[in-house]
DNA sequence: TTGATAGGCAAGCATTCACTTGCCTATTCT
DNA sequence: AGAATAGGCAAGTGAATGCTTGCCTATCAA
């Protein structure tokens, strides 16, 4: 489970799909291949985009709804919560938490 | 430089040495392999465990100090911490952040 | 109904990745 | 010095991963 979670993160592609739906969220497949495109200058298939959503899907960071021949996607940031959380409870080296916790 | 972090993160076995590395850190090669047999039944051979630690290493994650023959690797949190925060920030679905931040 | 748009399925390919095996170096103990 | 301990380097292997290509389905507009 957590698993899904760490492996679609693995992935730049992955991640820049995930920046875009921060910026706008509920992007069709084909708006996030222009975006690939035009802003990250990433010439990949729709296949490719597709998969990749398949991932975030399944790691549950994206949720999709059809709507017609449309289907949109959603960002689900509630797993990455407990990411970090993980490793910073004993948290051995508080050396720079932030410049001065004001 | 994100990319390291994240692929570190990718591997089960990495997230278990971390884990490992959070209970009692300053550990050696071998004391961490036997963790992983012992504590979590993982017959790996001694270079694949080092292999995990390099990959741990080279994303910040575990930083390294030699005494004599040992070398003992402690845990290094800090680059966890702007991971979730990445998309976190603009945050479109703040349905479950916890129970009533009291 | 025809054609265009939005998306899906599945096989194939090339690279990456985790792990092993074999051998080598450095430090410590006797 | 010699043996044991702690670790490192590098080539090889099998499986997973990212991406492509080709074809198929569903919705909407003309």
């Amino acid at each position: 489970m957590a698993d899904d979670l760490f492996k679609a993160l693995a992935d730049p592609t992955r991640r820049i799909i995930l920046d875009e739906l921060t910026e706008k969220s509920g992007q069709t497949l084909f708006e996030i291949c222009s975006r690939l495109s035009m802003k990250h200058h990433l010439g990949m298939s729709r296949q490719a985009v597709s998969q990749h959503l398949a991932v975030l899907e399944g790691a549950g960071l994206v949720v999709t709804r059809r709507e017609g021949r449309y289907k949109f996607h959603d960002l689900h940031t509630a797993p990455l919560r407990q990411i970090a959380e993980r490793w910073l409870t004993a948290d051995p080296d508080r050396t720079e938490p932030e410049e001065s916790t004001s």
